[in-house]
DNA sequence: TTTTTATATCGTAATATTGCAATCTACAAT
DNA sequence: ATTGTAGATTGCAATATTACGATATAAAAA
């Protein structure tokens, strides 16, 4: 198969899912960590801070900017890259929200 | 090649990495927010909770369990799994760093 | 002891991901 | 017009993931 099945779960969960997949890769968290250090748009050396080669570090930009993680728009002859707050925003809720939620039970400890 | 590379990057990034990537498949979302729900060790019908057959269920607890976010034990005929609050914590807490780092300039929008 | 119940493991087919060389696009500078 | 530069796209090989049927295991129930 290989195929992730997706209808038999909520929205929700399929949203989280995507933005989770989409940081399971060191790469996308370096990425994403070198957007958040210069905070700026003008942040066009992205291929030299990653040890890849620029073909591999443009398709991983693709899939952060897939999964909303990632904001670009063209810049002249650069393309203008930066973290999306609102990815970032959801993301902090839901862990907050589950964090909440757990008991300290200590159970299978 | 479809193996990721591992050691250009920090320990950090990567242990946030494997992290992120246990929890972005829409079903191990699921368990986990199950196992959230119930709150409780004696979690013996995941299976039931899903719309997956049982050893794909099965797998799924072994990629969360070998992330790291969930405990598991054998308790006499059914196996006892629990959300590891460790693991959570730490994922609440790079959010909320990230977070805090983002200024709004509101680029790229 | 046989049967049931809960879960793990094995094997395997379908599909996805990762990484890169080669190539293409588009603007900027000469 | 030619060259340079930043980045995207294509094509492909290696490997990983997803899902499940069949089977194994191990304790509980009959």
């Amino acid at each position: 198969m290989g195929a992730t099945k997706t209808d038999p779960y909520t929205k929700k969960q399929n949203a989280m899912a995507t933005l989770m997949k989409a940081l399971g890769h060191p790469a996308r968290i370096t990425i994403l960590e070198y957007l958040m250090k210069v905070d700026t748009c003008i942040c066009s050396d992205i291929v030299n801070e990653l040890p890849l080669a620029q073909p591999t570090v443009s398709q991983h930009l693709k899939e952060l900017k897939h999964a909303g993680l990632i904001k670009g728009s063209i810049e002249g002859n650069t393309i203008c890259y930066c973290v999306n707050e609102k990815a970032i925003e959801q993301l902090r809720t839901y862990f907050t929200q589950f964090s909440n939620h757990l008991t300290d039970k200590n159970c299978c400890g």
